[in-house]
DNA sequence: ATCATTGCAAACACTTTGCATACGC
DNA sequence: GCGTATGCAAAGTGTTTGCAATGAT
């Protein structure tokens, strides 16, 4: 994301440009999601957002991460079993969970290595499309 | 598993050394995962199984697994979204998941790469006990 | 007025839990 | 006979679907 978003018009012209219709909702949790890059998941955003829209429904959260996630606005991230969690799309990094407070940390690639030194050998007949890294084990704060 | 499991009393031999009661339906379940290894799911270990073994229930595997997970005998998979997949525990390697047709490859880490070249700097406060690495794209069948 | 979005309720799929039954030493 | 493992049924979670109500142009 180079982007900055400063204001809410910011996400309503760049959901506009991706044809994503920006109703309130959708602008709100995009909006969140910006402000928030916690890794959530679907029950913390809805938690976060109830208290500004008490209507808000959580199909509507689904709806909408599934509708971001199809347009590339977000990554869904299974780092753990039962629990997807959402991130804003960025440069590719990679993640850390913590295993003791399961909070979950970008991480960048490594500097030094080239993404095609990741590929093995064995699997040149395979078509790789994404690679996936992630790491496990006590967060500082834990530790 | 440097082990090669030939007989069922091989199997036994395992789970006794490791202090567990080798029941009749904890060794089938382990046998079939050797001889399987197809990351299957909890579905497809119990539709296989019900053949040799009506009787058999979900809870059996589900108590199976987790119980040889908490032994270190098998690895929970999560590549994908409301899927858990079981591995034997072997050396470490990372996995390939066809989009396509969903099936799950192993493959070895990248010879060249020395782990520690996996790590970035900025995790140096948290402490790493655990790396994977997995891609996603089409395998050879698929392309 | 029309068409899309929202949100409730019900349906689903996967996993865990409670408990009575069966099994093995 | 006693302690553990099994397996049914029920409960618990997380997610999707059907559909009526609402909202925007």
């Amino acid at each position: 994301m180079k982007e900055e978003f400063k204001t809410i018009e910011d996400v309503k012209r760049y959901l506009d440009e991706r044809g994503i219709n920006p109703s309130y909702q959708r602008l709100k949790i995009y909006e969140w999601l910006l402000n928030n890059r916690t890794h959530p998941t679907v029950e913390s955003i809805y938690k976060a957002l109830l208290k500004e829209i008490p209507t808000l429904s959580k199909t509507t959260i689904y709806n909408t991460l599934n509708l971001f996630q199809q347009h590339g606005l977000v990554n869904a991230l299974t780092i753990e079993e039962n629990e997807v969690r959402y991130d804003i799309n960025t440069e590719p990094h990679s993640h850390f969970k913590c295993k003791v407070c399961g909070k979950v940390i970008d991480l960048p690639i490594p500097r030094k290595l080239d993404v095609k030194e990741l590929i093995p050998e064995e699997v040149k007949s395979n078509k790789i499309e994404e690679i996936h890294i992630y790491y496990k084990g006590k967060c500082a704060d834990c530790a």
